[in-house]
DNA sequence: TTTGTATTTTTTGCATACAAAATTTAGACA
DNA sequence: TGTCTAAATTTTGTATGCAAAAAATACAAA
């Protein structure tokens, strides 16, 4: 008797080079701008140039890298205005979800999105920034979910992909973090009472909110790099 | 002194590809679910395996195809459910594009797209039924690029490359024509005055009904096919 | 005929090899 | 020292080769 069928043909080597890859952007452990070798990463990654090539151009299909002509793949710089636009277009996908999700949600997933939810408000007491990350990205996935649309679901993945990577280098200042929760109660209000206006509503400031906290940090890095340049300079003068 | 440099570095291989395999997956020339033979396509677009790989990979992060592991792509075979749901993403991606380009779009953009609206109305005076669809969907493109969001051009795109396999064979229904047109001129009314509820309003129904149109043709088509098989069963029998 | 199985053939997936382009380095000259 | 040019090196892009998996075929048995 064979013993539960060995299979489980893990993904295609390109497959997972990928997986890694976007890892690595997303955690900016490949920095913005930065030149992706192709020798150096088959070398770390312990694969032939093909598979990896293979997943550069998906990475670049999904507008984590840019390709080069000739020249090889770079990680994406997201400007400030990038940023923005990508998440007006967040907001859009995320408002369409809510509505969506309004009309229908099950009662299961409703039950469990507040049972995250309760989680969240403990992450949040203690301030574990880590969990409370995780347990905020869960319910908007899950209320994505809930609109039962794939297509929302691959778009709304895709796009956020980008920001993943600015998210990671985050800690939030105290008002913004309380009203992000509170947004999120909103949220749970409106699901509840299947109020497409006002979960429209509440997920598009909630949105907007979010964008002026990743905004703020990048300009306070931003300030922070320029001021160490200047420094620098003096240093060698 | 060196003739306005040589270059012009044509496309790369995958690149280009990339994008006649694109036209042909729109175009229906390859069928949905149809598999992509590599040494076969390879010999007809005369490269090697390689580039078309990437292509391939690259068509695949865009949802054109779909990788089955150690089986190569098939072409995506959109269902009924699939359609509805690109649908409702495009008819939110429309209704967000409209709604930004009233607030962002400049008099020489409205200009042109007024412009393109009345060849149109030439086009669909005169049932030239190509012309119509071409400039129909400029109009929408120049809807789209007024709203001066990149992030949302690329995801407009990518989710509307999927539906133009559909569009392709369709011809239109008077009444819903007629429509359409009409729908068409209140989204300039809409831009011109700069009403942004109105634009949404607009641009929502607008796609809804193209939406039940196509899904008409879909079904149609359907049951020709389903009424041819059954009279070959019975020329069989 | 159908069904199951073994064998052949085809096809995919990955690695390697080679060509072309870009980058770097070295050297000549001012 | 600085700058331009040319050779060397590196890197990307494409083709080819080989192994493993899947599909097709042939054949035996019910």
């Amino acid at each position: 008797m064979t013993a539960e069928i060995i299979s489980i043909p893990r993904a295609a080597l390109h497959a997972q080079v990928a997986h890694r890859l976007r890892q690595m952007l997303v955690e900016n452990r490949i920095a913005p701008g930065a030149k992706l070798n192709e020798r150096e990463l088959s070398e770390v990654l312990k694969v032939s140039r093909t598979p990896l090539r293979e997943a550069i151009k998906m990475l670049a299909a999904e507008g984590l890298v840019e390709l080069l002509p000739n020249r090889g793949a770079i990680a994406v710089e997201l400007l400030e205005a990038d940023v923005l636009n990508t998440f007006e277009v967040m907001a859009g996908l995320e408002a369409q979800s809510g509505e969506l999700a309004t009309q229908r949600i099950t009662h299961a997933e409703l039950t469990e999105i507040k049972a995250l939810h309760f989680e969240m408000l403990a992450a949040y007491t203690r301030r574990d920034l880590p969990t409370y990350y995780r347990l905020n990205s869960a319910i908007h996935s899950a209320i994505n979910a809930a609109a039962k649309n794939g297509v929302l679901t691959a778009t709304y993945r895709q796009v956020n992909a980008r920001l993943q990577a600015l998210r990671f280098r985050s800690n939030q200042d105290e008002d913004k973090w309380a009203s992000a929760v509170k947004e999120h109660g909103e949220m749970i209000n409106a699901l509840q009472a299947r109020d497409s206006v006002a979960m429209r509503e509440v997920l598009t400031s909630h949105l907007n909110n979010k964008r002026d906290v990743v905004i703020a940090q990048l300009r306070a890095a931003d300030a922070q790099k320029n001021a160490s340049l200047q420094s620098d300079k003096a240093g060698l003068a």
